[in-house]
This record gives structure tokens, C-alpha cells and sequence, in this order.
DNA sequence: CTGAAAGCGCTTACAG
DNA sequence: CTGAAAGCGCTTACAG
């Protein structure tokens, strides 16, 4: 492939007989210049095509303008967040660089600690479990939406506690009274809490759990988790830890001769989109996964501005939706 | 946020004892120093927790190790191909910045141009549509995914025409003969290969289309194809422009008391984990993702390096899995 | 095996 | 309003 050079600004300069020092401005705020060396300025640029070489620019800047998402390599490509959060960089003037990085949250925070001294980034976001410790003293801002779980947690307020607490207790309000969870990755600090939170409201409300299977967001764990069930166990109403898995456990309990809703209600998380579509439709909740990319990013954002955080998005973009795969409890 | 300033290379120099240039070298080949000087290098590496500047280095050697994959902004984030696509990236020593791009796929090349000349990147991968042109003159390689189809068509030979093929073929030998075809975005290759590759079989093979739904990849497409065909429209199966379109037609036909597969087959494209346990199980395509994202990386190294194009993946990466949502055409 | 010097392409005070 | 100079933090011939 016949590569050209790019054109420096000196180039530019040349050939509008100005002093690079002018092109430069030009390119900060071409008002400041008067309107005949403007003019010189800008043909030059044009016939040329030049564009400003970004690295150079950084090196002398100190600024990037460049933020770093981590993640675990895999299959779980959060694809909405990640959507969400590169626009709302884009938006901010940033660059966003996707690090996917193989191994466990150790690797993950080695590659962090690399990243925050690079040079490379302003700030970074992890959003798969990482084991960081100190927040002090980093280069660079640095934003764990894992962790985001674990900080309300320690002031009292569980995420998500909510909607589960909602899920069961408008299942119960069906007459459903015996209950199974299947939990998500214990990696992850939203299934941990979700568990966490079902527990607790299963105990609150006085109904009985028949178990929670420890599944790791597949739709096998799913099918797997009600495969294994004792066929006289008695639950009539299941928690799923995301609509993949409920779809699973949906296959599995037909499987078995478990009509679904008529003998066993589930419910998933997510809200996905197979799901609306399946039969029977998901009772899901919807997850603003755009407002979860976006607010990390803004997080961030703030960090790096050093401004005060944001407030995260009102609270109720995790709404509930009641479909076919959720009903009264069968007559005993 | 207290932020301290990465060391540089000649706070490092200063603490061992020796210019910059030989930690430098130190960073290049550390067997080149002698053993004495390595070690006074390494303890003030160590104890400096000196990472160097990356930005500089790029600027110094006009190598960034690091590419771009621009895309289309939306719903449509191709996860599975963006994580094999960055793994591959990472595991040749590059990073990649995903840049998701608002507007059409005249903002997409627009973007292009640009990263193509900041420097920023060694090489461009575009995996949603663009109107590019010439690919000569180009500061830096870029490859795009998609016309990749479309040259494959110039060679003759379509891109996925042999699954389509075997698709309706497959559908013919149970007795089905008239089609119906729910069609992708046509903006992209791949849904207008699939079409035209479609008609052909249809026409080839003697069967009947009794038409082609034109839709855009989502579930609500394809349950509006079904909801608007005629109750008379005799049309006993459906090729599905992929698995989420294929759910939305399942259920569209259900809700019309279509029973499937037995009144109506229906095939999908991607094998989506959720279609897999759907009830019924969606047949469809099982596409590698994987190799999809691994091979346009690949292609992409091949010409940054200025190597011959790597030979693709072997053809059959794309294989039928028969599942419940097709079966034997009604009795008349 | 090591160091002094040049330079990558920009931006930003500082003069004029 | 414009230009000459310094410098961002590195790497790489070139000497020694």
C-alpha cells in the first residue's frame, strides 16, 4: 500500500508564508488572526489536507483526550453500556479506548496500573470486578462501576435492593410462597447484592426459599439449575439473575412438564429484547444500561475536571415489566 | 483527586547515576547494558515505579501500537466480533480505540479521514458500512469489514451464499414451496447479499417467494412482516434475516394462530444463546463471530506489515443447526 | 558499553 | 497581530 506522509504544520506554514507558530493559532481560534493571513492560512491548510498530528499535540498538551474502558475479555460484551459510554466520551470531546483484558481481576488491575501511567489516558473506567486498592496517589482518575455496588452497600443502600425486593413481593402478592434464585457470577458485585437482597426479602416477608443455585449468567446455569431440582420440592416461583438464564429455566422447567406460568412463574433481568419476543414473554426488568455507560463516563468525567460527582441518574430507571412468564400460584 | 506526575526517563537517569539515553537503552534491551549499570537502572526503576511516557515514544518513533475499529452508533454493538477483534489487536501488541460514530456512512468515512491522518493510529478496521472510495494515498491501512462481502462478490463467489442456499434447499427437501423473506438493513452488505442470494435459490430450485419484507435486523421487523401478510398468502416457511428477527416472526405467527413449525417454518442467522432455548428452539446459522473479528484484524496487521493478505478463515465456519423451528411443509 | 546531540510535531509564554 | 525560542519525554544514529 502507497503510504503518503501526512503534512506537518510546517508545511503549511511554507506555503502560506507564515511563521508555523500562526498556523498553530489558526488552528486554536483562526479569529485571532487577521483575515488576510487567515486566508493564506486556511488555503494552505486545505490544499494540503492538512490535519494536526494528535500525537504531537498530546506530547506538548499533556492532554489525551483519550479515556480507557477495562473489561474481561469473553462472551459478556457489555454491548449497550459500552455503547452508551464511548458516546457520551465522544460527546465530551474524548476518545475512548477499549482494553479487554484476559485473566482475573488481577490482571485486570496490573493492566490498569500500566494504563494510568502510560501517558496514553485522562481517566479509566472498569467495569468488570477488579481488585484495586488504594485510590490515592494515581496518576490518572480512575472509576470502578463494580465497586459503585459496594460503595452503596457501605452507606446503607443496597443497588438494586429495590427491584428485587419488588420482584418478590409482587410474585408473593401472586400467592406464590416457596421461592429459588438463580444467582448470578459471585464475581460480580450486582450478583452478589441481588442474592444478598432476595435472601433478605425472603426472610422479611416470611416465605421460604427452596435454595439459590450459584449460576454464572448462562442460559445453561439456568436449564442446569432447574434440572437439578428435587421433582417434589415445591417451588412455584423462580428468580432469575437475568433474562438468559430465565430463558433457561424456562426450557428446563417445560422439559420437566412444568407449564410456565401455570405451575411456575419466572422472572428474569434485562429486559432483552428475544425475550419480549419469546414465548412465553419475559417478566423482566428493564436495566437502563445506556444510563449506566453514560453516568460512568460523566463519573469520570467529573474526576477528571475535578468537579464534584454528578448525581447518578434518578433512581427508577430500573423499572419492572410483568409478562407472560410470571402468574398466580397454582392451587395446592 | 491528589494526582502525583508519572517519574521521567531523567528523574530515573538522575537517581542511577547515568544519562537517559541508557535507561532508554535499558527499556529496549536491558542485556545490552553491562550488568553493573543494569542494576543501578533497575533499583531506580523500581523504586521511581517508572513506566514510560507512551505518547512520547509514539511520537519519537511514529508508531502508536494502536488501531481504530469505527462503527455505527447504536443498538447494534457486534460484541462477540468487538471482543475477538481487540483480543487479536492485544495479542499482536496493539490497542485498540473502538470510535462508534453518530450519523451515517458519510460521518462514518468522514471519521476515517480524520483518524487516518492524526496519527493517532497505525490502522483502520470499519465494521459498519462506509462510502469510502479510493484506498490508495492513504496515510495508514484500512480495512472494511464490509466490503469485504462485496468484493468476494466481485470475484464471483458471495459471501454467505452457500448457507442461504442451503437454507432454502433444506426447507425444499421437507416439502416447503413458497418463501417468505424477512430481510436485514440494506444499508448492509451482508442483509443484501442475503436477499439477492435468496431470490436466486428461490428462482433456481423452482420455488415460490411470495415476497420480501424489508427490515432492519430487529425483532419488531419481523413480527411486522408476518402480522401484514395476507391470511391466504399460503407461505409455509420464512428465512429470517437473523435469530432476533426470527423470534419476532415465531411470535407474530403464533399470535395469528400459526402453529410452529408445524404450519410454518421459520429459520434464523447468528445462533443467539436465548434462541437456542426459545421454545421453539430456533434453527439457524452458527456464526463464528470470532473468526469474523480474529480475520479482519488479521487482514488489517497483513497490511500495516505489508505482508500478503492472511487467506481467510476456512470457508464452513458458517454451519446449519437444525433446531424445532423448522420441519415438514403442512399437508395440503 | 555509554553519553551528547538532534529531532519527532506540536503549543505556549514572551517579545515586538 | 505575528514570530523566534523553548520544551513536552522519548529514541536513535553517531562518537568515543
Amino acid at each position: 500500500m502507497e503510504q503518503k506522509r501526512p503534512a506537518t504544520i510546517h508545511q503549511v506554514a511554507r506555503l502560506a508564508g507564515v511563521s508555523h507558530t500562526t498556523v498553530s493559532r489558526y488552528l486554536q481560534d483562526a479569529e485571532s488572526l487577521k483575515p488576510k493571513t487567515r486566508i493564506k492560512v486556511e488555503f494552505a491548510v486545505k490544499t494540503l489536507d492538512y490535519r494536526p498530528n494528535l500525537v504531537a499535540r498530546s506530547m506538548r498538551t499533556r492532554r489525551t483526550n483519550r479515556l480507557a474502558i477495562v473489561l474481561a475479555s469473553g462472551p459478556h460484551f457489555p454491548g449497550r453500556l459500552l455503547a452508551a459510554a464511548t458516546e457520551t466520551a465522544h460527546r465530551a470531546g474524548y476518545q475512548v479506548e477499549v482494553v479487554s483484558v484476559e485473566g482475573g481481576s488481577r490482571a485486570r488491575s496490573a493492566r490498569i496500573e500500566d494504563l494510568a501511567r502510560s501517558g496514553a489516558v485522562e481517566g479509566i473506567l472498569a467495569i468488570s470486578p477488579t481488585g484495586l486498592k488504594s485510590r490515592k496517589l494515581r496518576q490518572v482518575p480512575i472509576v470502578e462501576s463494580e465497586t459503585y455496588d459496594d460503595k452503596l452497600r457501605g452507606l446503607g443502600e443496597l443497588a438494586e435492593a429495590t427491584e428485587v425486593v419488588e420482584i418478590v413481593e409482587y410474585l408473593a402478592s401472586l400467592g406464590h410462597r416457596s421461592f429459588f434464585h438463580v444467582a448470578g457470577d459471585q464475581d460480580f458485585a450486582s450478583a452478589r447484592n441481588r442474592k444478598a437482597v432476595y435472601l433478605e426479602a425472603i426472610e422479611r416477608l416470611g416465605l421460604r426459599s427452596i435454595g439459590v443455585y450459584d449460576g454464572d449468567w448462562t442460559a445453561q446455569s439456568g436449564y442446569d439449575a432447574i434440572a437439578a431440582l428435587a421433582g417434589d420440592c415445591g417451588v412455584t416461583a423462580v428468580v432469575a439473575a437475568n433474562d438468559v438464564v430465565a430463558m433457561g429455566v424456562v426450557r428446563a422447567a417445560r422439559e420437566r412438564g412444568w407449564s410456565v406460568p401455570d405451575d411456575l412463574s419466572v422472572f428474569g433481568w434485562d429486559d432483552e429484547v428475544m425475550g419480549k419476543f419469546a414465548t412465553p414473554s419475559l417478566s423482566t426488568v428493564a436495566v437502563d444500561r445506556e444510563a449506566q455507560g453514560r453516568d460512568a463516563i460523566l463519573r469520570l468525567l467529573a474526576e477528571i475536571r475535578d468537579e464534584p460527582a454528578p448525581k447518578a441518574a434518578e433512581r427508577g430507571i430500573n423499572r419492572l415489566i410483568f409478562r407472560e412468564s410470571t402468574g398466580p400460584a397454582p392451587a395446592v
